[in-house]
RNA sequence: GGCCUCAUAGUUCAAGGGAUAGAACAAGAGUUUCCUAAACUCUAGAUUCAGGUUCGAGUCCUGGUGAGGCUACCA
């Protein structure tokens, strides 16, 4: 890496011309900025004090020195207290030449000493469909466990489905009620949909509950906890518990009504697992460790019989394991698969994609593990991402304030159709590929979309503005692939052969390009490190800007010197395997044309 | 009340303590006898407020204001 080749001369450099040892982080090495020659810059001001000159002063002879003894460096200049490097075109032309396997470019090969790395999300309930919420779970997860094997590491994508608890107790019911029997064919909906429908209306008769008895002039909150409903809802999860053959029949039935539905979903996402865990596998786990601490007087009872964990001298407060009729809490789930699954996996890193609400949550499981003498807790790592909320506030299953996945999905591939067709894109093309170019579009730009934000933060989404095509898009990036592609196709027709060429004159842009390319293996090991897939979207936006300049200002293949012209090509083509390899991180298909 | 996040153009997003705070959308003005105009070029527009640390602060610290989250025998 060029960079450490830098770093190393300039160390040499100040303790030849001041006598003085620096470490590391005195060295900051950084992208010289566009309106500056160069290619990098050193910061010199802390080293002006060991000069004793002025910051001017300092620079001219770093960058004396430095020249004189790095051959990759071409000429510098300076300005105030920033030494700006140039590096030689033929060290970029090397760069180029050198890359042999271009379809793996920017990543790295697992080794023996790969870590491994499980990631968890999508985490569903079987109680209602998927909202733009879970999509921005689902892409989100997904991306991070390829950055993180793009970077050499060797990944696991898992996925917890919360199957039982009170929550698909309450779609159980009120199916049960007012449900007649219904199926996914009889009532030709999908099967997530027509569960989550029974979970809207729980809610509803519920809150109609809790109105009749705050009208008979009880508490609210006690009003909450006495409505019938819920008692019939919990009494349902003791049977749930209790393993009740009708509870466990109802229950079996409509859970894989849902799956089916979840199935399609994550289809038409792109999204997949490789290994399922169910809840209602690893609740008992947990609650043998809870009974087991329990025993060695690590959580404590209560009279009622629900079964606490004591966090006071941690500063939290007291956390509810077990309810008095027995029953397992999210929490006791999470311990059992936590520990389950450093049985299966032994992993050296465990992220959770789960969204920030549930910050707590997360923080109180790694104690809770390490309580019950896990020290592997400390490998947990909950990468909590911000909400994707509306203009009107927060998105509600439970009343129906949600921005359905299936709907929003199908609504970009509608917008999308409606562009190309507009813009007579894919008139010559039978109807099958256009419709599968406009699918392509239309979940690049879903994706992007989502993915280009900072994981911590909020997302606002409008669904009365639809998701733009044009700008800082996936659509945008996939367009710059698919003309190079075109380039390409082209070049083959004229029986025009290319390969990396040394000793030409290449333009700036040019050299921009190869430092971009030459960038991107960084950027995904720095995605890795902080598990964030805006890097990599930011990354490839860059590019696809800078080469579509490029592309505007040159006209490849009217190039009349021939060694011109195939490094344009070569650097043409490298581009785009860049832009599908990076877009591959992100789960975004790159089209041919479009 | 306590704890935790966040605050940058009209809007949606960028900016590892470093140079003149970048883009896109929206607004306005242009570019097609030329490899795909879903492109390119130009104009206008922003760091919530008050302090502090630093040679240097959008970034770090303290406080104020505003928004969101958590503080459930929901998940």
């Amino acid at each position: 890496m060029i960079e450490l080749i830098l770093a190393e001369k300039l160390k040499m450099a100040v303790q030849e011309l001041y006598q003085q040892q620096i470490d590391d982080k005195q060295i900051q090495i950084q992208e010289t900025k566009k309106e500056f020659d160069g290619d990098f810059t050193i910061v010199v001001f802390p080293f002006v004090r060991l000069a004793k000159k002025s910051p001017e002063q300092t620079a001219q002879q770093i960058g004396d020195f430095l020249l004189h003894s790095t051959e990759e460096i071409s000429d510098f200049n300076v300005v105030k207290g920033f030494l700006n490097l140039v590096i030689s075109s033929d060290f970029w032309l090397t760069y180029l030449k050198n890359q042999e396997n271009i379809k793996k470019i920017g990543f790295k090969e697992p080794t023996s000493e790969s870590q491994t790395i499980l990631v968890e999300y999508s985490s569903p309930n079987t109680n209602k469909p998927l909202h733009l919420g879970h999509i921005r779970n689902n892409l989100l997860g997904y991306s991070v466990a390829k950055i993180l094997k793009a970077a050499g590491n060797k990944v696991y994508k898992t996925n917890i489905v919360n199957d039982r608890g009170i929550h698909i107790c309450k779609s159980m019911l009120a199916w049960q009620k007012w449900g007649n029997n219904i199926t996914p064919e009889s009532a030709n909906k999908k099967g997530d949909h027509l569960v989550g429908d029974y979970y809207v209306l729980f809610d509803k008769e519920y809150k109609k509950e809790i109105n009749a008895l705050v009208a008979t002039g009880m508490d609210e909150d006690i009003a909450k906890k006495e409505a019938p409903l819920l008692k019939e809802a919990q009494e349902m999860l003791r049977k749930w518990e209790a393993e009740d053959s009708e509870v466990r029949e109802l229950w079996k039935t409509m859970n894989d009504w849902v799956y089916k539905g979840f199935d399609v979903t994550y289809k038409k996402l792109g999204v997949d697992f490789d290994k399922i865990y169910y809840e209602s596998d690893t609740f008992k786990l947990g609650k043998t460790e809870v009974m087991r601490s329990l025993k060695e007087n690590t959580l404590y009872q209560k009279e009622d019989n629900s079964v606490w964990a004591d966090l006071t001298n941690e500063g939290l407060d007291h956390k509810l394991l077990l309810r008095s009729d027995g029953t397992a809490v999210y929490m006791t789930q999470d311990i059992g698969t936590a520990i389950l699954r450093h049985n299966d996996y032994k992993f050296n890193n465990h992220v959770y994609v789960v969204g920030n609400e549930q910050d707590y949550h997360f923080k109180v499981l790694k104690i809770l593990l390490k309580k019950l003498g896990y020290n592997w807790a400390d490998n947990l790592f909950h990468l909590s991402y911000g909400m994707v909320e509306l203009p009107e506030g927060k998105m509600k299953s439970r009343e129906g304030k949600v921005v359905d996945a299936d709907d929003l999905i199908d609504k970009m591939v509608k917008t999308a159709t409606e562009m190309s067709k507009e813009l007579g894109k894919l008139n010559e093309m039978d109807a099958n590929e256009a419709e599968k170019i406009n699918y392509t579009t239309a979940l690049g730009a879903l994706k992007y979309f989502i993915l280009k934000v900072d994981p911590r933060k909020t997302i606002l989404f409008n669904p009365k503005e639809s998701i733009d095509f044009n700008g800082n898009t996936g659509p945008f990036i996939q367009y710059t692939y698919a003309r190079i592609q075109s380039l390409l196709r082209k070049a083959k027709e004229q029986n025009i052969s290319y390969s990396a060429k040394l000793n030409i004159d290449i333009t700036d842009k040019e050299k921009n390009l190869i430092k971009l390319i030459y960038k991107f293996e960084q950027v995904v090991q720095e995605a890795a490190q902080k598990y964030s897939p805006a890097l990599i979207s930011n990354f490839t936006y860059e590019l696809a800007r800078e080469f579509n300049q490029f592309y505007h200002d040159t006209k490849v293949l009217v190039e009349s010197d021939n060694n011109k012209k195939e490094f344009k090509l070569t650097l043409s083509d490298t581009i785009g395997q860049v832009i599908k390899n990076a877009f591959s991180l992100l789960g975004i298909d790159v089209p041919n044309r479009m």
